[in-house]
RNA sequence: GGGCAGAUACUCAAGUGGCCAACGAGGGCAGACUGUAAAUCUGCUGGCAUCGCCUUCAGAGGUUCGAAUCCUCUUCUGCCCA
């Protein structure tokens, strides 16, 4: 086992913070002193049931927990996801059922897999101690912090004072998300830096409950795709850890340039002295920026679905945008008779949501029949031999005769 | 419990009896330009269709030739008073 300094280092290394760094090392002397694991919380929503790059983020940093020997307790939170956090947005979410979020919960621990060593992971879900909670005990909770101490939350001020509303079942998240820490007793609690307050809030409860405070650390939230906006499934902005190879690769290439060096540090999980060379190399011109993106979105694809996959998706790339070909795989259809209406077509195979839409695709000249534009609103598909039907730059369709 | 204000398309936000499928902004989609980037410019952004038609402005009724706009009730939200 590695010595506390040494533990630290890597412990440290991309953490926005680590709260109070003193106990950790306390508790960290402790552990090497009796050869026992930490218990390391991370509490997953299950509201959506996709994990993306971003997740990864926290999850790399678990992983790095777990290779010093530690435990990792993933606690889905799929009652507390009945609530909806609220964090950061100016809305409740809407509230999932039981059977919804446990469905999500299950494809998230299949997810988690790809990066944590599930032989020192846990996984338990949060429905087994708070569904069994009386009323009394949620009183007894509720009672252990105070209106002006939820109110400090960031957004729960701004919305507060903005005149939305603010139902009192959204100030229970929090102190549920820090029961959780209780049942579970643990050491340190991970979570992206808007996780902030909930993680402190876990230490306050704790200390209540007569149990030794855990130690909060938070990672920097990725940006999306859009580059402005935090990454999630609900914006759009995301890169799916099931996404194939293609989409991920494509996906990372959209990203803007001055995000190329956070890509670089926390999808890529590139060491400090590495990204420094990385910016420098941008800034003084000796990287080019599309070159360094090639890089960025080989790295993407080649954790989660091998090398060879990544230089797959970069030769299919290449093939696509640089060289106007079209994709190897797309997907296929088989005509039904041997002509059809374009637009019928279209929307029947999702290549656009309305006919309205379809129409309007077609007078803006992003309709190509065989690399050919189509202008006619009422042009029927010959479908007697193949053919390669392209909306836009990403969407395809391979048209087979009956 | 009482008083006041408000609810408009993905979001914000105009519109206060016909000129409204509804200004504008953002977002999204598409085209040009590029490094499938950003920035910029252009078009589209309820649905169906050849003029045109149909369904929308929290919900339900009503007034009117005609309502997002007026009236009634209902639901939801904020503020003030208790």
């Amino acid at each position: 086992m590695m010595t506390v300094t040494e533990q630290l280092r890597v412990i440290e290394e991309h953490v926005v913070d680590l709260l109070p760094h003193d106990e950790l090392v306390k508790k960290l002397e402790r552990s090497l002193a009796t050869k026992t694991p930490l218990r390391v919380k991370l509490g997953l929503d299950p509201s959506r049931p996709d994990i993306h790059i971003g997740h990864a983020v926290v999850l790399n940093k678990l992983r790095q927990f777990q290779d010093l020997g530690h435990n990792v307790v993933l606690i889905i939170g799929d009652f507390t996801a009945m609530i909806g956090d609220p964090t950061g947005k100016s809305k409740t979410r809407p509230a999932l059922t039981l059977e919804e979020t446990r469905e999500n919960g299950r494809t998230y621990v299949d997810q988690a897999a790809k990066i944590l060593d599930m032989m020192r992971t846990e996984v338990v879900y949060n429905s087994t101690w708070l569904d069994s909670m009386s009323f009394k005990d949620v009183i007894a909770l509720s009672a252990k912090y105070t209106v002006a101490q939820l109110l400090e939350r960031d957004d729960f001020t701004k919305r507060y004072r903005g005149g939305e509303p603010i139902s009192v079942h959204e100030f229970l998240y929090p102190l549920s998300q820090a029961y959780d820490s209780v049942a579970i007793r643990s050491d340190i609690e991970l979570g992206g830096t808007d996780q902030k307050f909930n993680l402190l809030v876990g230490r306050e409860i704790m200390r209540s409950y007569g149990l030794e405070p855990q130690c909060i650390l938070t990672m920097p939230i990725l940006e999306g795709t859009d580059g402005v906006e935090k990454m999630s499934k609900s914006l759009g902005n995301y890169i799916g850890l099931t996404d194939s190879p293609r989409d991920m690769f494509g996906k990372s290439m959209s990203i803007p340039d001055i995000l190329m060096p956070r890509y670089y540090q926390y999808a890529c999980f590139a060491s400090q002295d590495d990204v420094k060379a990385f910016s420098d190399g941008l800034r003084n011109g000796s990287i080019h920026p599309r070159n360094a993106k090639v890089d960025i979105a080989k790295r993407v694809v080649a954790r989660y679905h091998g090398q060879q996959a990544a230089d797959d998706a970069f030769a299919e790339f290449e093939r696509v945008f640089v060289n106007k070909d079209v994709p190897d795989e797309m997907p296929e259809y088989v005509a039904q008779s041997a002509s059809e209406s374009l637009v019928d077509l279209l929307v029947h195979k999702q290549l656009a949501k309305s006919k309205t839409e379809a129409r309007t695709l077609i007078k803006q000249g992003s309709v190509q029949l065989d690399g050919v534009k189509v202008l006619d609103l009422e042009h029927s598909v010959d479908c007697t031999t193949e053919r390669v039907l392209r909306v836009g730059k990403l969407r395809f369709l391979r048209i087979r005769p009956q």
